[in-house]
RNA sequence: GGCGGCGUACCCGAGUGGUAAGGGAGUGGUCUGCAAAACCAUUAUUCAUCGGUUCAAUUCCGAUCGCCGCCUCCA
C-alpha cells in the first residue's frame, strides 16, 4: 500500500506526508472575499479542499480544517459605496449565499470558519507585534510590512527580491521605504468603515488576516496551507513573510495550489467578467454533475469549462446512477447483509488518492467496477462479490463527496395494474392528453396506463403516452415486469 | 522582460524508461414490440515538432513552435 504524497510548493515536488503530530492534521485554506456571488473557479477550490479534508478524515486523521471569509477589504467597500448599502449587510449577504451555493455542492463544514472582523483585536495585536521586532512601521496611520528585511521573502513563488524591484510598478503610494512593502493596516478615509488602532482608525490590510487566523486556530506552525494558484504571490508569500516575522518559526509544512477553471483556456475570473456563477449553472446541471466535472481533472492543471463537458460529466454520472439503481433493486429482492469492501479496487483508489490526490485515476476506479457490476447483473450474479463492489462504489463516492442520488427513480409493476379502477380511465387520460390537461401529478398514473398498454400489446397508444411523458421531462425504461421513470 | 505550467484519439482526460487508464461521442452486434439502459466488439503502431542520451523514450535532456498563468485585485 502506497503512502499519501503531495505536491509541496514550497519545494516545488512530491513529498511523502508526515503529519506533524501523529494522528492529527492542521489544515488552513484561504477562502473568499465575499463581495460577489461565487463563481466556477471558486467551486473547484472549495470542492478540491473539501475532498483533500475528507479524503485526510478518511485515512484516519483527526482534521481540524479552517476555512476563512475576508469581509473587509477594498472591494467590499467599493461594491457597498455602489449599491447603496452598509458594507456588513454586503458581507452578509454573500457568505449566506456562499453557504447555500456550497451546500448544493455537498461541501463539509470545516471545523471553523473564521471572519477577519471578527478578529480585529487580534490582527492589532499582531500588527503591534510586528512593528515591536522591526518588521513593520508606521506611516501616517498606515502600517507597513519591511520585505527586505525578512530574508526568505520569495521562497515560495520562487522570486527574488530584486527580480521583484526590477518588475515593481509604480506605486502612487511615495510613503514606503520600499516598493516591496505592503501594507498589514490601513488608515481609513471618510467614510470608511474603521476600527480603532494605536495608528489611528483603519482596517487590516489584506494577507495580515489569514496569518492571525491560522495560527490562532492551528497553532504557529500548522501542516497545510491551501488556496488558488493566483494566491501564491503576493497573498501567500506575504502571509508567510508576516507569520514567520510574528513565530519566528516556519510558518506551514505543506502548501497546496489548485489550478485554474478556464473558458477557452483563458482564466476565469470576476475582474474580467470572464466567469459564470454557480447558481446560473445549478440552473442546468444537478450539483453533483458540476462537483464530478470539478474532480475529473488532476487539481493542479488548468480545467476548461464548456457546457458541452458539462453534458459529457452528465451522462458519465448516469451511468454510475443507472447502475447502482438497479444493483440496489437486486439487492431489495435478494437480502445480503455485507460491508465489505473489493480491497482490489479499493486499495487502487487509494493508490490514485495517494499520489497527490489523482481524483481521475481514482474515478476510473469508479468506472472500472461499474462495468464490472453491470456484467454481473447481465449474469444474474447478484451475489456478495457483487455486494462488496457496490458498497466499494459508495464507499469511494462518500470520500470524493459525490452523492449517489437513485431517489428519484420511481417505478410502476404489472402487479400495480390491478389497482387502477376500470379500463375507462385510459379512455379519460387520453381524453385529459388530447386537452393536455395534464401535470406532474398525473405522470405516474400515466407510466401505469402505458404499461396496461404495452400488456394489451397496444403499441400504439403506448407509444403516444411515452411521447406525451418525455414532454413533460421525463424519461420511462422498460424491463420485463416493470417500468421505471424519472425527471430528466 | 522575469518566473512557471501545459501540448496524449473526434472531444475530455490519467499514465509509464520497455511500447498507451477511464469517461463522452461514433460504428457494428446482443437484448427489447419499439425505445432506453446494459453487455460484447471496434476507434492513437502513437503521445506538438526536430534533435540527443539509452539496448529501449510518449515518459529523461536540449532546441523550436503553439497555448496559458503569475509578476496588480483574484480560488
Amino acid at each position: 500500500m502506497s503512502i499519501l504524497t503531495i505536491h509541496n510548493t514550497l519545494t516545488n515536488k512530491k513529498e511523502p506526508f508526515e503529519s506533524l503530530q501523529q494522528g492529527k492534521v492542521g489544515m488552513y485554506v484561504c477562502g473568499v472575499t465575499v463581495y460577489d456571488r461565487c463563481h466556477l473557479g471558486h467551486a473547484r477550490a472549495v470542492v478540491f479542499f473539501d475532498v483533500v479534508y475528507r479524503y485526510l478524515k478518511s485515512l484516519g486523521y483527526d482534521v481540524t480544517f479552517v476555512r476563512n471569509f475576508t469581509d473587509i477589504d477594498d472591494k467590499i467597500i467599493k461594491r457597498a459605496n455602489e449599491e447603496g448599502i452598509f458594507w456588513k449587510d454586503l458581507t452578509e449577504k454573500y457568505i449566506t449565499k456562499f453557504h447555500k451555493d456550497f451546500s448544493r455542492l455537498n461541501i463539509l463544514s470545516p471545523t471553523f470558519e473564521p471572519k477577519a472582523t471578527d478578529h480585529i483585536q487580534d490582527i492589532i495585536d499582531a500588527v503591534a507585534k510586528l512593528i515591536d521586532n522591526g518588521f513593520a512601521y508606521v506611516v501616517d496611520g498606515d502600517v507597513y510590512f519591511r520585505v527586505r528585511k525578512f530574508e526568505k521573502y520569495g521562497s515560495l513563488s520562487g522570486r527574488s527580491v530584486d527580480e521583484l524591484q526590477s518588475g515593481a510598478r509604480i506605486d502612487v503610494n511615495e510613503q514606503k521605504e520600499d516598493p516591496l512593502d505592503f501594507a498589514v493596516w490601513k488608515s481609513s478615509k471618510d467614510g470608511e468603515p474603521y476600527w480603532d488602532s494605536p495608528w489611528g482608525h483603519g482596517r487590516p490590510g489584506w494577507h495580515i488576516e489569514c496569518s492571525v487566523m491560522s495560527q490562532k486556530y492551528l497553532g504557529k506552525i500548522f501542516d497545510i496551507h491551501g488556496g488558488g494558484h493566483d494566491l501564491i504571490f503576493p497573498h501567500h508569500e506575504n502571509e508567510i513573510a508576516q507569520s514567520e516575522a510574528l513565530s519566528g518559526n516556519q510558518f506551514v509544512k505543506y502548501w497546496i495550489h489548485n489550478g485554474f477553471v478556464t473558458i477557452n483556456k483563458e482564466k476565469m475570473s470576476k475582474s474580467t467578467g470572464n466567469f459564470f456563477a454557480l447558481d446560473d449553472i445549478f440552473e442546468h446541471y444537478e450539483p453533483r454533475v458540476l462537483r464530478l466535472f470539478l474532480i475529473s481533472r488532476h487539481y493542479k492543471v488548468p480545467l476548461d469549462y464548456s457546457t458541452d463537458l458539462l453534458d459529457e460529466a452528465k451522462q458519465s454520472w448516469a451511468r454510475v446512477e443507472n447502475s447502482v439503481g438497479i444493483i440496489e433493486d437486486a439487492f431489495m429482492q435478494k437480502q445480503l447483509d455485507s460491508d465489505e469492501l473489493d480491497q482490489f479496487a479499493f486499495c487502487q483508489f487509494m493508490d490514485a488518492m495517494n499520489d497527490d490526490f489523482n481524483t481521475s485515476q481514482a474515478l476510473a476506479v469508479v468506472f472500472d467496477l461499474i462495468t464490472a457490476m453491470n456484467q454481473s447483473v447481465m449474469s444474474n450474479k447478484i451475489d456478495i462479490e457483487l455486494k462488496t463492489k457496490l458498497n466499494t462504489v459508495r464507499r469511494i463516492c462518500t470520500i470524493l463527496g459525490l452523492e449517489i442520488n437513485t431517489s428519484d427513480l420511481c417505478r410502476v409493476t404489472v402487479d400495480d395494474i390491478e389497482k387502477l379502477s376500470d379500463a375507462t380511465d385510459l379512455d379519460v387520460y387520453l381524453e385529459k392528453i388530447h386537452k393536455r390537461d395534464i401535470s406532474d401529478k398525473d405522470i405516474r398514473h400515466l407510466v401505469l396506463l402505458r404499461l396496461v398498454c404495452r400488456v394489451n400489446k397496444d403499441f400504439q397508444n403506448a407509444d403516444k403516452i411515452r411521447a406525451i411523458i418525455a414532454d413533460m421531462g421525463y424519461h420511462v425504461r422498460d424491463t420485463k415486469k416493470e417500468t421505471v421513470f424519472f425527471k430528466i
